[in-house]
Parts: structure tokens; sequence; C-alpha cells
DNA sequence: CTGATGTTTCAGTATTTACTGAAAATTCTT
DNA sequence: AAGAATTTTCAGTAAATACTGAAACATCAG
């Protein structure tokens, strides 16, 4: 039975939207489909049920499943008296976002800081190598920043995140008592002398 | 002249390991390699010399710039006495992160989170429906406070976002003053009453 | 151990995306 | 306005990626 005959219309959707914007998200077309299936459905889902579903073949859909694992997207779970595998999305959205923060880091950002650091060891020998690694160190410091604020951030137990986004508008002001509480006036913040 | 030949070889690694990088950010290698060649000359460069040194057809270097001006990581320059485009990259690392923010976010969130938005608007039948609008729901309120929260941080002066991030594993700490100062205890923050 | 059930691999094919060269369009100079 | 310099478009081709069906592999029950 294909997917028209038996989601709903709000998740048809929701499904298709995932389809289109997966290549925009680094993942293709039927991996988008399958987790946006997944997330929305209240039971977990085994292999069968979402290639009929989404009328793809079992083994697309073994792949998918395979390269959600690897992303941490989807976790396995099995059900009494039941041999097949069932997968489901974590209920916790913020945990969804962590992890998804996580592996973008690890696949798209480390391999880049990593070859920065290693560009940072050569020793310049012309003036287009000296100025092409002072670019490569503003590019790395910059990265370094964030990704080191970034961690801090998501140690944070879920809560206490929400918190500090829901601050919204606020965040300015929070550096004023910061800067209040270490003896810098807030506009000569990380530069002028303490007063 | 290929870019072996006058390229240094501090500058081809990086140019080569941001065409590999490229397909994983959503851009493809020759775009790829065509910003990092520009992110790295000390001085703009115009198609031409661009097509010589990567060896690419003038029509691709043509096609990756458009792509580059798209997504406002490059900027036309002209040269007193010469017709031709020149294009570099801002100086500004900062200013570089928060171009590219802006642009994902417009280009892989929006589109959701304005979907996202109109299934919210729909009045469920079934309870299947009920229960995938409210994991839409779920999704869009966190992708929502995540987009407000960033929102405010961009606007910020880049020396006092490179504060913010500077302050690192503080953040916690400046968490526990905003409490102090709005009157919750830390652990209860967002959910017990004001006291 | 054997067969039943379920999952993964993989070679071939289809589809999509990237790249090129040639032609068209645009912009500037005289 | 003619012509030179430069950029863009686009149809065709090349390359990369995604998808399928069939076969291999794995796991479990009896």
């Amino acid at each position: 039975m294909p997917i028209s005959d038996q989601i709903p219309a709000l998740n048809r959707e929701f499904i298709a939207h995932f389809g289109e914007m997966g290549s925009k998200w680094g993942i293709n077309r039927t991996v988008g489909q399958i987790y946006a299936l997944i997330y929305v459905s209240p039971q977990a889902l085994n292999a069968d049920e979402i290639a009929e579903a989404l009328e793809f073949s079992r083994s697309n859909v073994s792949m998918g499943l395979k390269e959600l694992q690897a992303w941490r997207l989807v976790r396995l779970r099995h059900q009494a008296g039941d041999r097949r595998e069932y997968f489901e999305a974590p209920a916790d959205v913020w945990e969804i976002f962590r992890v998804l923060a996580e592996e973008r880091r690890r696949r798209e950002i480390e391999p880049t800081l990593s070859m920065l650091r290693s560009a940072l060891l050569e020793t310049p020998t012309t003036d287009a190598e000296r100025h092409a690694q002072q670019r490569m160190r503003e590019m790395h410091d910059l990265i370094d920043r964030l990704m080191t604020w970034f961690d801090d951030v998501q140690k944070l137990a879920p809560e206490t995140a929400m918190q500090l986004m829901g601050m919204g508008a606020t965040v300015t002001k929070v550096l004023e008592f910061k800067d209040r509480l270490t003896g810098r006036s807030p506009k000569a913040a990380g530069l002028g002398p303490k007063s």
C-alpha cells in the first residue's frame, strides 16, 4: 500500500518536504523521507513498513537506515516476540539537535580544522605563503573559538541551554553584568584597561 | 600555467581540501576551490586568472563565481584602468561567518520553518495526525528559538560576539547571575514561580 | 542441521549534477 | 555605430550519485 493511501495528508507534506530539502542538507532524498516518516510516527517502524509506505525498494530502505544510524538520528529497538528491527527517532528535539550538531561538526568542520592546524605548522618561504598562512590562521582561530564555545553550551543540560536561548534579546544585558562583575566597561570590553 | 606551477604548496593543499569538502558543504568541488583560491589570495583575482590557475574552463569559473556571489562570499571589485571584474573575499572572518550563517539559514532552515508553520495551522482529524502535528510543533519551536537567539547574537558587533565566545566555560556562571538578578533559583529556572 | 525469516551487499542501470566549448550577449572604446 | 574585450548562456557530454533486484549473508526456531 503506497504512501498516499495510508499516510495522512499532513504527514505526507512533511515527508515530501524533507525529501526535497535532503540534498541541501547533505543527505539524499530518500534518506530525508525515511527520517521524516520515522520522526512523525507514533511508534517505531521496521524496514518493510517503511519500504511499503514510501514505495522504495527494500534495499534502498536498508541503506537509508544505515546512513541514519551513522548519523545517530534513528535508534534501533527490538520488540518482544518479533525478530525484525524497529527504528525510532529520539523524542527529545533538543537531543536531536545536539546529535546533529555533533555529527556535522565531526564531518564538516573537524577535517578542515585539522588541515588548517597542519598548514599552520609549516614555515612559509615566500610572501604569498606568508599571507596565505595568515588567512588560514584567522580562519582557524575563528572556527576554534566557535567550537570551544559550542562545546560549553552543549555540555549544559537541555533546560539550561533552552534557558540560554530563551534569554533572547537580553544577551547583551548579560554581557553588561559580566562586564560589571569583571570590572570592565561594556564598550571597551576586552580591549580597555580595568577601571 | 597550471595551479601546480604558480601556486605555493601551502595554498595548494588548502585549495584541494576545500574542493574535497565542497560536496559536504553543499557546494561543488570547483566552487570550493575557487573560493579557497580567492580567500588566500593577497589581491583580488579576475576570472581568467582563476581559470588559468585552477585549470578550469572559463565558463565553469563564470558559473562558480556567480554562485559564490549568490552566497555573498565573494565581492566584485573593479580596478582602475581595467575592464575586467576582480573578485575578493571579505577580510574579516567574523563577517564571513555571519554571511555564511545567514545564507544557510535562508536556504536550509527558513523553507522548513515555513512548511512547519503552515502544517501547524491545519486541524488534525485523526490520532496519527494529532501526534504528527505535535512532533512538528516541537521541531518548529526548537528551530524558532534557535533562530531568534541567533539573530540576537548576530546583531552584536564582532568584538562583543567574540567576547561572548571568549567567555567559554563561564557561560553557566553568567546564567547564575542572570538568575540572581531576575530572582530565580538556577535549578528551577524557567519553570518555578518568581520568588 | 535445516529451513524460515529478515538484513546486507553489490553489480548494473537510471537519474542527477557538473563541466565544457561554442555561440550569444553585454560593456566599453574610439 | 563598429569593433574589441569580457562575461554569460546553453546544449551536449562526462562524471558522480542514487536506486533497484537478485543473490549472499545472518540469525533464529524447531
